[in-house]
DNA sequence: CGTTTCCTTGACTTAACTCAAGAGGAGTGG
DNA sequence: CCACTCCTCTTGAGTTAAGTCAAGGAAACG
């Protein structure tokens, strides 16, 4: 038997609050609905669609992009397991992005019913998708500096420090070793910088013996040193149980 | 007499629905209390505080910043009269960034109380707070784009296409005149460039007849040139009455 | 007025891009 | 099993967009 559907996503909202078991069910009843999968490299969703439900993903990553005119396109940011994608869009018309498949990848899309019904539960369930949204949002403006002011070196090191917390928070990360399913040229275009540069810096970074990286399998050889040269400060992923104050279990 | 409080903020969100006039009152009535002011260049809110109620601006032009150990400074946002900043943020113990003034701002801090009880004037109002946060979260995806993928001449431009088209949303703006009270070092830090470059790029936009700039008087000579240069469309501001399928009033 | 802030310009430097070619794997089909 | 393609990664050489440094001018301010 596998893991219940909300698993990757109770496991993040844990660092907001603390469920009771019956919480704990019904937000996996509510997620246990029939799993759809999208193809590697597939669109979950595109630019223009109408906004169906929202989708959950249980495994695999994917990334929002936004393509101009002339064909540059930017992954605007990317979602691991148990990331709820744009909680609320379903109000929004049009969808002004695209959703994509970086790797394989099972998702269920919840209803605006379902997550209505969720947010019924209770204040604290109330206020821990409260939480992911604001975080989502959190990581959204965090991208904005890491694009704004941080160097090449300091921004691809500060995408892969963000990463690792965010794959910690989710139990996806076996010390410092985890999979990182992205090409160099996926980092570009989340960086906003040319695959070959990518590669210049990672390079960079595996010479100065930060990181390890083969394949999908990463590790980082020393978190401290990475961070020191992202200047990564993971306050904005609000992940150090911020709604213990919530807490009525103890 | 004096414009209603929610002037502006109404003017905006007529752009997703049609209040009754009870609604429009009951949303002055709650944005009636007594405003509060924060001088120029002052922060309104800074990181590391406990958020306290939901900044709205009445007048004046606000900024979210974001300042790296080394001094650097990111502009991530700016909000103009009528912009709620960070509806549900209050949720959060800390702020993970600051929000300041870039002119005088008056401004009113609504409660969390506040927020609720006009969610509860009916489903209008509560999908207009979201439709609120949504196009905030768009605009941020946008601005990741911006940094990520256009040239510093773009980038200017299509800033100055944005605030054009979110002056328009609150009448604040006269034809394809209006103030934009920033410096040239304010731009720099919300394009993520350099002031000297930004003013070479300024001149560059005027010696191509797009637009005028001196002071704080701005006005687009040829608006449609500016969004081709910017490759700016506008859909992501999501202003195109997107919500008339919620509007009970025709 | 004098002072400060903001804008402007020029000369030089540098980080990152471009173009191009080759190497290493993974998968496919004969 | 080999030959093939495709994709990703890697490296080098030359180019360019943007940054840096420095100084002067204009405008706002008190």
């Amino acid at each position: 038997m596998s893991a219940p559907p909300a698993h990757r996503l109770l496991a993040r909202l844990r660092h907001f609050t603390v469920f009771s078991p019956e919480e704990r069910n019904a937000i996996n009843t509510a997620c246990g609905g029939s799993a759809l999968v999208a193809r590697q490299r597939r669109d979950l969703i595109r630019e223009g669609d109408r906004p169906r439900g929202v989708p959950l993903i249980l495994e695999g990553w994917a990334f929002r992009y936004k393509t101009l005119e002339d064909g540059r396109r930017q992954i605007i940011a990317l979602h691991l397991p148990g990331d709820l994608c744009d909680i609320h869009g379903s109000i929004l018309r049009k969808m002004d992005h695209s959703i994509g498949a970086l790797t394989q990848v099972r998702y269920v899309e919840l209803t605006r019913d379902q997550i209505d019904d969720l947010a019924a539960l209770g204040p604290r369930v109330h206020q821990a998708l409260w939480w992911d949204s604001l975080t989502t949002a959190a990581i959204q403006r965090e991208w904005t500096v890491n694009l704004g002011q941080r160097d090449a070196l300091e921004r691809l090191s500060h995408l892969f420090c963000e990463l690792i917390f965010r794959l910690r928070a989710v139990g996806m990360i076996d010390g410092l070793r985890c999979e990182i399913p992205l090409t160099q040229t996926d980092l570009a275009e989340a960086t906003g910088m040319t695959p070959v540069h990518v590669n210049r810096m990672v390079q960079e970074l595996r010479s100065r013996q930060l990181i390890r990286w083969k394949g999908r399998e990463f590790e980082a050889l020393d978190l401290d040193g990475l961070c020191d040269v992202a200047m990564f400060n993971p306050a904005y992923l609000h992940l150090d149980h911020e709604g213990r104050h919530l807490d009525a279990l103890g």
